[in-house]
DNA sequence: AGAAAAGGAATGAACGTTCATTCCGTATTG
DNA sequence: CAATACGGAATGAACGTTCATTCCTTTTCT
């Protein structure tokens, strides 16, 4: 394929270098060098720097939900949704390192507080499968029943420190330990 | 006006604009400012930026152990040991937004990340209340037989997520749901 | 008075962004 | 068909700003 879209290559030369050096330490000049384009030629495509970052992250949510919601089954139990989606999560992260780390920055970033937010405030809609399955784990009383958000950190706090440490060489994650971390995960949400 | 020593001032000062806008948000004559020096005077008391953000990590840890570790009873059950550790470092947490947002920017950033390889790879010694309690309750069979590391991530992960969100304004934690979390976490660790 | 501490303007490096210019594929002309 | 004119894409040197750090003057202390 002859066409790698410039655009192409500034996101993915952006996405490295943000999620390796963060925000502050990837200049538009580095990131331009890494793509193989001009400073100026990432002014052609996004309005400046801040633009860039939203448009990267939207474009990321783009990539990954579809993929994470792959194989997952509204019919099942609670728990089967629960394990399944938080292994779909964990798998996503060890697999696209980059992906993780960039989001990593985001959401460390006011940006990235801004737009949860706005999420957990009312307004937007996400990745809402998430948010279905604990309100439902909530009303069928397998999961316990304590504010939304407090759960949501029950089972994500514990998958984001795991990817992380994998990610930077503090554990090697395999099946078996994959496993156990996302049913410790239920254990703490569950009833 | 005998008292406030010039360095104590520069580290409260450091210490809020660090947490409030990150290490690149919060200059050097910013910090002055707020500190009420001139820009020189940091000089005097630190080599520079970098060396300056070490000893703010150290004070701090100089600050906050003795106060977690307070009433700390080793010849309780390891459960009861646990429920005391979590809760103390939640409340902490949450009485002192300002240090909570401090390690998070230290423990994102290179410095942080390189500070916890050495501590995790072996070299330094930390609060190791926490992991004597944690192979204790391995080898007394009462938490999970995995990895430590990812025992660490199961019980902190939860709690660091939640702080923050209390802190961001995205829940308010009280006693109760405090107790209800830490719990939580015991339900992930134990076996 | 002399030494030490504090101050803040000066410095130079690094950054995000701009813009006059170049490049190159396509349309137009003879 | 060859030669020329055109226009948007791409470029990177240059600009203005911001920052950490230095340096020299002024103030404070003994």
């Amino acid at each position: 394929m002859s066409k790698p879209d410039k655009r192409d290559e500034i996101v993915r030369a952006a996405l490295e270098l943000i999620a390796e050096h963060g925000f502050h330490g990837a200049p538009m000049a580095m990131i331009a060098d890494r793509a193989g384009v001009g400073a100026g030629t990432i002014y052609r495509y996004f309005e400046n720097k801040e633009v860039m970052i939203a448009d990267l992250y939207r474009d990321l949510e783009d990539r990954s939900f579809p993929v994470i919601k792959e194989g997952y089954e509204p019919e099942k139990t609670i728990r089967e949704r629960f394990l399944h989606l938080c292994q779909a999560l964990l798998r996503y992260f060890i697999e696209n390192p980059v992906d993780f780390r960039f989001l990593e920055q985001f959401f460390n970033s006011p940006y990235g507080v801004e737009y949860r937010r706005d999420k957990i405030m009312g307004k937007k809609e996400g990745c809402d499968i998430f948010r279905e399955l604990f309100e439902d784990g909530i009303s069928q009383k397998s999961m316990k029943d304590i504010p939304l958000v407090i759960l949501f950190d029950l089972a994500f706090g514990p998958i984001l420190a795991v990817a992380r440490d994998h990610i930077l060489g503090f554990i090697a994650l395999d099946e078996v330990l994959i496993t156990c971390t996302v049913e410790a995960c239920w254990d703490g949400v569950r009833r």
